[in-house]
DNA sequence: ACGGTTACTGTAACCGTTTGCGCCCACTGT
DNA sequence: ACAGTGGGCGCAAACGGTTACAGTAACCGT
């Protein structure tokens, strides 16, 4: 690899001059003939700049991680996508990380560092990575629901849209209503599980929850399965994401339980999954490009600007009615 | 951030005494006394190790890269669930690439130098990306069922599980056929076209092909809509994976056809998607997560020992049958 | 003619590690 | 007593850039 030195050599110029021109420094002017002839002999001896040792001196890497929950399920991988775009037009690299995998201890224990971090992970995990003062601390915006004080936030206010989703299920006429949740999410203060509550208990229906271990479709489908042997007068579910209503919309059916006439279902997140489900799922859409556009910029300023003030911004999520919800197949169009 | 220096500054020693105990360097011996002021030192000042300088050194940074056509696809994103996984257990951080945003010039045009690279990815991506040897040129593993020669690869064999499926799909009675497939794929070589070119040549069928743009739900749900309004007669649908599957199959349920009996239809890649769709899509079962196990231990094993002979794997698909393409229900349980 | 800019370029000190080499000293065998 | 050995440690030179600072020359105004 031809290095800094080669090209200065070449050019008959030091290593400060070459290094001047190639990264387009202006505050320190060079003759354009020298520039040119710099320009001339790093293409010549295929230069290419090593960024670790740009790295080492200025202290930037330019590199971000992304902290998730999984990696695998629709929600958190059009996160992936969105972020990685966006990171790789302005010049970054995306390391990917995923927190249900490591221990309590070492949250984020990205060995590289970072010059950033967004995490769209549950509150307890971030606040373990919050607390984490022995590291190097490096800007962090959080992406989510539930979020702590004290950090750069992309908040997400979902409480409205559940209510007019839990409403729209009691005005279908469900009376057995459970919330279909994951046991690792502090229920007792999500907005979902709150907003269920409230609803539940202004129509006098008792609140019942469905813990989904994981989170997953094979998992949620087991786990409303074996509900189902129980409750058979389960008549309306509440889901904490599309991934739980698509796997306990397969164990109704295998239950020979008609979606929506016998249970009717919601899920959460406005995935593909969603959308493209028979029958399709009723969900709550979340802006997550539009989320995760601000949290890069957020990001981007924090960096270039350590103590500006923390700041935050919400967007709101929106129920979208589909079939797996709606007894009157008129009212939905498709 | 406490440096070597102060470590080695508080135990008394010298850095390179300091840097031999605390990276557990045998070659040289340390006295078990010093050693053990040393690790107090540096756990006192709190140090830990600049990765950047260690790597500028070292030439090695612990950072691999994964190149993935798109991030958000079930496929693709068990793939990177499964190397994250992997990586992170071996003291590595995963950048991701996306390379169907990226244009020709700078494919895998990662700025970080990293140890090494995973693709799964095209014939095309991963023969521009082998071309570019101005680039420092890192350990590469390729991943997939249609791979150049030269580069160590885990290779699938899909060609076998293709035909069945296809057999499968006339033995149900099918006769006007269809394949759905991405236009950026290399058609004319592709293991799947050729399988279904074998199979229906054999049974005297005219192959068809639906290209499907960008491969995914939405882009299959149009597509063969489209192609249904002109084909009425269309009765069975073999697809390049499972995304498009399920995007046919909406198509197929909005436009009240019957799957499967008025069109059978058989995915690729065992995903979820599959498993939980409605019917329940057949599909070629793709051990990813074993291909994704044998692709980290050889990328190991090269950034270790670089003029090893090159090595390839090959990995087989499996038809799994469900009911999108079983017109007698009894035949498949469920 | 002379001090003061200004425009440009070079010198060298970093950034924080790793590591080849050499030094010192204690110990051993004769 | 002395050469030989080797364990234990430090010196200093990398790695490949960035950047503060200084230096030189040309140019300008008076």
């Amino acid at each position: 690899m031809a290095t800094l030195a080669d090209v200065a050599n070449k050019a008959g110029v030091s290593k400060a001059t070459a290094s001047r021109v190639l990264n387009g420094k202006t505050t320190v002017p060079v003759a354009p003939a020298t520039a040119a002839r710099i320009q001339a002999a790093a293409a010549e001896v295929g230069y290419s700049p090593n960024p670790v040792a740009s790295a080492l001196v200025t202290g930037r890497s330019n590199v971000v991680a992304l902290l998730l929950p999984y990696l695998d399920r629709p929600y958190y991988s059009s996160a992936i996508g969105c972020l990685e775009a966006l990171t790789q037009q302005a010049g970054y690299d995306l390391i990917v990380m995923c927190s249900s995998r490591c221990g309590v201890a070492d949250i984020a224990d990205c060995r590289w560092p970072v010059d950033g971090l967004v995490v769209l992970d549950s509150y307890d995990v971030l606040l373990r990575l919050l607390q984490r003062t022995d590291d190097r601390v490096r800007p962090v915006v959080a992406l989510g629901g539930l979020l702590p004080e004290g950090v750069d936030a992309v908040r997400l206010e979902m409480g409205a849209a559940a209510e007019q989703a839990i409403r729209h299920l009691i005005g279908q006429g469900c009376r057995k209503l459970a919330y279909a949740t994951s046991p690792a999410t502090p229920v007792a203060t999500s907005e979902r599980w709150k907003a269920f509550l409230r609803v539940t208990a202004e129509a006098g229906i008792e609140p019942v929850s469905i813990p989904i271990p994981g989170e997953s479709r094979p998992s949620a489908r087991d786990a409303v399965a074996a509900y189902c042997r129980d409750h058979p007068d389960l008549d309306g579910l509440f889901c904490h994401n599309d991934d739980i209503a698509c796997g306990a919309i397969r164990a109704l059916l295998d239950a020979e339980l008609r979606v929506p006439d016998d249970v009717a279902v919601v899920g959460c997140d406005g995935t593909v999954t969603a959308e493209f489900a028979e029958p399709p799922i009723s969900t709550i859409a979340l802006p997550i490009a539009d989320m995760c556009a601000e949290a890069w910029t957020m990001l981007l300023r924090r960096m270039e600007n350590p103590d500006l003030p923390i700041c935050s911004t919400t967007f709101s999520g929106r129920f979208v009615q589909r079939r797996s919800s709606c007894r009157d197949r008129a009212r939905t169009g498709r």
